[in-house]
DNA sequence: GTCTATATCGGGATAGAC
DNA sequence: GTCTATCCCGATATAGAC
């Protein structure tokens, strides 16, 4: 780990590493400590105990994720280039962090609340990406739909893939290679699907 | 609990309902142990640890899953039948047993050993599955795709949102009553956006 | 600030009575 | 088979020397 940094940067780092593969549960601080190269007794020194460390590793990823999340949706592109630009951002960014999603998902399911507070406290408000989505469909391509279920369905399409890598996996003999090149596949399947099934409401409206 | 159960049912009931929501980590021998009625020790004499608690409970969870989707897949039906009928089993079978996906998905991301021989020791191939959605997209709509996309934009689009639901809960402030409704919605809809993705493959074949 | 040593506790597992 | 009591380890947390 690097020595230049200080150590409260140092064990945030470890912090991350750890509490992004295996939770709150799975972590042993001994192994962040380990991995800071330094002594249990420092992590609790810096940051008072388990909770609190978790808690600080938490809010900055997830408030990162949002805020990517929310650049990109609230910018001045056509919905489909940005449903584009961030699948790739997703599927790039996830190969060097590839648990911090499962991570947010676990944490969240263990207790709901907070989170919009994170998000807020940022000055993001969420209801405006979904609204900016609703403009754009109607605007863009004629639909007027809710926006919450086409904000999922990205979501669902780019997200489970990498969350369920390893059911995949082992489910059907996939090798590491093929894993990637699969993915990289996704970059421009995705958005073709979803542009497909936007472009079948505009045919057919009954649908809606 | 029931009392007309055996102390071996009774255990796996409480040790399901435990597991599934907390994982292994998560869960506390204690926790299951009231839950069923009975003493710690109880749970060791009919199950001699933990780990094989767990093991029992994650192999037969996965089995029904995985059973029930093969069922479904494999079945006499056309492709769009089988996608309905599907969406509509699992988030009806989900809104009863919420934890579950989560549950196979964290478990197999701490051991992605194993998994495939489950499926194997009930006689089910997953290629077979893959297989035949291959020859019903090319037979039935003209289309030749890997049938892998396919199948995981089914499970996204499906499985995401239950996996996800208290993250999107808490960010757009959504009541469980108008969660209810939204995943009422998504029975029609994904099937539909589905649909409508692949036809607009048949019209641009370029796409493939 | 950083270390070693240790207190404390929760929880899985076992012994042994009934 | 079922219980109580207890063991024992791993892990968080703290005391205290340097």
């Amino acid at each position: 780990m690097d020595n230049r940094q200080n150590p409260e940067e140092k064990i945030l780092e470890a912090a991350r590493l750890v509490f992004h593969q295996k939770g709150f549960n799975g972590a042993r601080m001994q192994e962040i400590a380990d991995l800071a190269g330094m002594n249990k007794a420092l992590l609790h020194y810096y940051f008072r105990n388990k909770e609190s460390l978790f808690e600080k590793v938490f809010n900055e990823t997830f408030a990162q994720m949002a805020s990517k999340m929310s650049e990109i949706f609230l910018s001045e592109m056509t919905l489909m280039s940005k449903i584009q630009i961030f699948i790739n951002f997703y599927l790039n960014f996830i190969s060097r962090h590839s648990f911090v999603v499962q991570f947010i998902i676990n944490a969240l399911h263990d207790k709901p609340e907070q989170l919009r507070e994170i998000i807020l406290k940022q000055n993001l408000v969420p209801e405006l990406m979904l609204e900016q989505i609703r403009k754009q469909l109607r605007e863009e391509m004629g639909l007027d739909i809710d926006p919450l279920h086409i904000y999922v369905n990205i979501l669902g399409l780019t997200v489970f893939p990498v969350v369920a890598k390893p059911l995949i996996q082992s489910l059907f003999r996939i090798t590491d290679e093929r894993m990637d090149v699969f993915f990289e596949q996704r970059k421009k399947i995705v958005p073709t699907f979803i542009e497909n099934a936007l472009k079948g409401y505009e045919k057919d409206k009954s649908l809606l």
